[in-house]
DNA sequence: CGTCTGGTTGATCTAGATCAACAGGAGTGG
DNA sequence: CCACTCCTGTTGATCTAGATCAACCAGACG
């Protein structure tokens, strides 16, 4: 193994059995496994850059992985983030053409990375595994279709309050007095970044909540308090 | 036939050639002509409901359907439009999920229907056209994510002045004197649902822009003048 | 005719952008 | 250990794009 590579066992892989790669059978999972290569990503690196030609895909292990489009005058914005378990880079496997976005790491990131021709020969004989990237294309769809409508309805506040949500259905947690908390996981600058947004709006935008009362902030760490139960009442407002 | 049914030939098709179904041989080409449903709609008519089950899929063979989605809270947006020679409702068929927003023909349009049980059909001898439902999706999804970051980057000036671009480049013509011409076939309603703005705010933006003297509007008629050439320099500007 | 629908306009309000200043770490290097 | 810089986040002051709501107007149409 080269220099900053890791080895992991497909086999053993946590999200082994919620991805794509559950259509696989035993004997292609090990193939995957010795051809792949693992590596450690840290923040502020690509695992590949908008316009680059899909010489592969990425299985994210762990970490946090946002895909950003920037637009020919430099208007850049994440269009959504990567947790552990999802599989990028295939749009542009399946498109044959380069990548639409950049795939930004966000947060310290363990991925893995399989080649193109290996991708190839794993749907040339297991139709299975098309189906489910064809699944996952849909979700995918389906999801930003979601983001183009709220975006086109609802107020920055509303969409804050959303994305807020996500992050405590994905990351959050009752702590010892049973109160909702949630780690954020990326900066201000990030999360400005998601909803189309400045960051000197988030910060206030903060305040504003916090002093309605239904969040408490403390850095990254956010309690919910009731906002759980109000939720319905805030986003129906613009 | 039915009531208000017409019949039209596949093979006569003017679209034939640019949609997915251009993997089809005579043969099927055959089957699918006389197994589909030609019919006229008007302006109000809906080809299907968000929610509905995806009985089918529609291919548009004139007229202009947009595709809109209403949350939990009624707001609702226009996605996208599509005009003559696109198909539609695939998605559903594919995810085997119900319509995720509502087709609403936009100006009088005829359409074939093509029932879910003959696509499968087709689909299991022919996997050519499976690949041409993907490339499809994959565009689809491509677009949509570029709508999707103009909407978090831009103005509601730019991207009005954006969708205008996109209407002459599909409707465009050049009037006796050289003038570029766009008819629009939407009232501002739907481009007030399409941008996520109010119609008041189109009708200033309008006047504003007409000030400016880019180009000029009559009613539905719009002349572009030398916003061709500007385009660049005023859709920089958020 | 009256009624309806689509579009424009006026008056007003506000969410959010913008720009600049500033404050607290977290290195980094002498 | 201190001085320096870099980076992220907050805040203040100000400005403006666009929303909102209501009035109004022109055609279309029964």
């Amino acid at each position: 193994m080269n220099r900053g590579e890791l080895f992991h066992n497909c086999a053993d892989c946590p999200s082994r059995r919620t991805t794509e790669w559950r259509a696989l059978n035993a004997d292609e999972l090990a193939l995957v496994s010795q051809a792949k290569r693992t590596r450690a990503h840290e923040p502020g690196e690509a695992l590949y850059h908008q316009g680059d030609p899909g010489v592969g895909i990425y299985c994210i292990q762990s970490g946090l992985v946002g895909l950003r489009r920037t637009d020919e005058n430099g208007n850049s914005s994440l269009l959504r983030l990567c947790a552990a378990g999802t599989t990028i880079g295939y749009q542009s496997y399946l498109s044959k053409e380069p990548h639409k976005n950049t795939a930004e790491v966000l947060t310290p990131t363990t991925a893995c990375f399989i080649e193109r021709s290996l991708v190839s020969n794993l749907l040339s004989t297991n139709p299975r595994l098309g189906e489910r990237f064809l699944q996952h294309l849909l979700d995918d769809m389906s999801a930003i279709e979601d983001d183009y409508a709220r975006s086109l309805t609802l107020s920055v506040k509303s969409r804050f309050l959303h994305t807020l949500m996500v992050f405590y259905e994905k990351l959050g947690y009752r702590d010892e007095n049973g109160q909702p908390i949630v780690e954020l996981p990326i900066k201000r600058m990030e999360l400005a970044d998601l909803i189309g947004a400045q960051p000197a709006s988030i910060s206030r935008l903060i305040r504003k909540v916090q002093a309605e009362g239904m969040l408490k902030f403390n850095d990254r760490r956010v309690s919910l308090r009731d906002l759980l139960n109000r939720v319905g009442s805030s986003m129906v407002a613009r």
